[in-house]
RNA sequence: GGAGAGAUGGCCGAGUGGUCGAAGGCGCACGCCUGGAAAGUGUGUAUAUGCCAAAAGCGUAUCAUGGGUUCGAAUCCCAUUCUCUCCGCCA
C-alpha cells in the first residue's frame, strides 16, 4: 500500500510513475485525496465533540464529589447531544476511512526510476547473461519424457491421488529435491541468513499484509472452516513475522530463508505453461527474505541478485537476468530482476527465480517500522527473492544434462545427492 | 470436542466506575558520580491520528478484538479470538 502522505503530496509523480506500470490511476488518485480531506474534516469535528463531552464528564464527576449532583441535569443534557452527533461522525468518519482504505489498496507500487517502459514479457530489458547454450545429443528429450523414462517423477500418479499439477517425486527424483533443498539452505546460511521453517497456512492478516490479499484472492487455496489461506510462497509467513513490529535499526539488515512448500491454484493457466514441471499447484522453494534500512535497499537488491546468480554459477546452469518492465512487474514490486534458465530440450527460456525490492509497499500494509537516526519511526524497506524454486531448476537440470548414459548432476549438487547420475 | 481460569505498556505486575496512558519494579536511553567500570543517583522512556509550514504544544483514540450500559469504563454486560489447567481424542 501507498503510503498516504506521499500520495497525497506527489499525486502527479504518482500517476505518471503508475502509467509505466500501464495503469491510468489519475481518477483513484483524485479520489483518494478528495476522501482524505473529508475524512479529516470529520475527524477534527469528531475529536472537538468528544473533547467537549470529556470535559462535561469531569465537571459532572467534581460536582457528585462536592454533593452537587442535582445541578448536573443540564450538562447531561448536553451530553446526550453530543453523543447522537458523535455517533453520525464516528459513522461517517468510519466509512471514509474504508472508502480511502479501499482505493489505496488497489494503487499497485511504484515502479522505481529504472524500470523499463513496456507492456509484455517481450519488454523486459535483458540486464545480464552467462553461461554457453547448452547443444545436446540427439536422443534429447523434454524434461517430462525423462521423468518418466528413469521413473523419477510421477504425473500419472498425482492425477489420480490428487489432480493435476501435483506430482509424485520417486526414488532418486525425491533424493535430488532433498539435495536441492539443503542445497540452497545451506548457501543460503553461509551467506548469513537466518534459517526459519514457516507455518503453512496462514491467516486473512497475513494475506492482505504482504499484498496477496485482496489482489490475488483466488489464487490461493483457501480453506473455509477455519478461514487460513495456503501460502504460495514462504515470503508471506515470513514477512509478516514482522507485521506490526517496530525492529531495531541496529538489526538491519535483517536476513531470513525459508524453505516450504508452495501452494498455488493458477486459475486461468493452460497449455505449455503448465506441461511437466512448468507451473504446479503445489512446489518446493527456497525464499529469501531481507527487511532493510531505506537507504539501503537497493544496495541489498544488487547482493540478492548477485546471490541467486552465484547459485546457478554452482548449479552449472546458463542463465540471463532480466528487469522487468513496468507491464510485466508484480503488483507489489517496486523494482524486481528475473532470472531465466534456457531449457534446451524445450527450446525455451524458464523463470526461476524473482527477485524484488518492494520498498515500503508492504511495510506500510504490515506496519513495519524502525527508529531513525532522528528518532522518528519511519517505514522500513522489505525485498524477497526466490533462491531457489525447484520444479524448473529440475527441469533444466535434467534436460540439459541429459546424455546418452543418462542425468548427470552437477558436481555441486552431487555432495547432497549422493549420487552423480541418473541412470 | 467438554469444564474451568485468564488476557493490562519492551518485560514483570498493581489497578473493580471519576483528573488512568495507566502505580511500582525490571529493561532501555541520557546525565551525575568514578581513573575506568560496577554500585548508587537524577531525568526520560508507547502507538495511531487530527490541528500547525514545521518544531514545541494541544486535542482524540488505544489496557486481546468488536459491540453495549453510563454524564463518565482498564474496571460492569454481551459476543469473538487467543492462552493456561483438567478431561476426551490423537502424530
Amino acid at each position: 500500500m501507498l503510503e498516504l502522505n506521499y500520495i497525497r503530496e506527489n499525486a502527479d509523480e504518482v500517476a505518471k510513475r503508475l502509467a509505466i506500470k500501464n495503469i491510468d490511476a489519475t481518477k483513484t488518485l483524485e479520489n483518494i485525496i478528495g476522501i482524505d480531506a473529508r475524512r479529516r474534516e470529520t475527524q477534527k469535528e469528531l475529536d472537538d465533540n468528544l473533547a467537549e463531552a470529556n470535559a462535561i464528564a469531569r465537571q459532572i464527576g467534581d460536582l457528585f464529589k462536592s454533593g452537587k449532583a442535582a445541578e448536573a441535569g443540564e450538562l447531561k443534557a448536553r451530553t446526550a447531544e453530543l453523543k447522537v452527533a458523535a455517533k453520525a461522525l464516528s459513522e461517517k468518519l468510519d466509512t471514509l476511512t474504508l472508502e480511502q482504505n479501499n482505493l489505496l489498496v488497489q494503487l499497485p507500487n511504484v515502479p522505481h526510476a529504472s524500470v523499463p517502459v513496456g507492456k509484455t514479457p517481450e519488454d523486459n530489458e535483458i540486464v545480464y547473461s552467462e553461461g554457453d547454450m547448452p547443444r545436446l545429443y540427439d536422443g534429447a528429450v523434454p524434461h517430462w519424457d525423462l521423468a518418466s523414462k528413469y521413473d523419477i517423477i510421477d504425473f500419472e500418479l498425482g492425477n489420480k491421488v490428487t489432480g493435476a499439477g501435483f506430482p509424485f517425486y520417486k526414488g532418486k527424483g525425491a533424493r535430488l529435491q532433498r539435495a536441492l533443498i539443503n542445497f540452497f539452505l545451506d548457501n543460503a546460511i553461509e551467506a548469513g541468513y537466518t534459517e526459519i521453517q514457516p507455518p503453512l497456512v496462514v491467516n486473512e492478516a497475513s494475506g492482505y499484509g504482504t499484498g496477496q490479499l485482496p489482489d490475488k484472492d483466488g489464487q490461493m487455496y483457501f480453506c473455509e472452516v477455519d478461514k487460513l489461506y495456503l501460502i504460495p510462497t514462504a515470503e508471506v509467513p515470513i514477512t509478516n513475522i514482522y507485521r506490526d513490529v517496530i525492529v531495531k535499526a541496529a538489526d538491519f539488515p535483517i536476513k531470513n530463508v525459508a524453505y516450504s512448500n508452495c501452494f498455488r491454484r493458477e486459475a486461468g493457466s493452460y497449455g505449455k505453461d503448465v506441461r511437466g514441471l512448468n507451473r504446479l499447484h503445489q512446489f518446493d522453494k527456497v525464499e529469501i527474505v531481507q527487511v532493510q534500512h531505506p537507504d539501503k535497499s537497493y544496495e541489498t537488491l544488487e547482493e540478492m541478485r548477485n546471490y541467486v546468480a552465484s547459485l546457478l554459477r554452482k548449479l552449472e546452469l546458463p542463465f540471463r537476468i532480466l528487469k522487468l518492465c513496468g507491464g510485466d512487474m508484480s503488483f507489489t514490486s517496486a523494482l524486481t530482476y528475473d532470472f531465466e534458465v534456457f531449457s534446451a530440450a524445450q527450446q525455451r527460456w524458464l523463470e526461476v527465480s524473482s527477485v524484488s525490492n518492494f520498498e515500503s509497499f508492504q511495510s506500510n500494509r504490515m506496519k513495519l517500522r524502525f527508529k531513525d537516526e532522528n528518532g522518528k519511526t519511519t517505514l522500513c524497506h522489505t525485498l524477497n527473492g526466490s533462491a531457489l524454486a525447484l520444479p524448473r531448476i529440475v527441469a533444466s537440470l535434467l534436460e540439459n544434462n541429459q546424455t546418452a548414459e543418462g542425468i548427470r548432476i552437477p558436481a555441486a549438487l552431487a555432495k547432497y545427492t549422493g549420487f552423480d547420475l541418473i541412470h
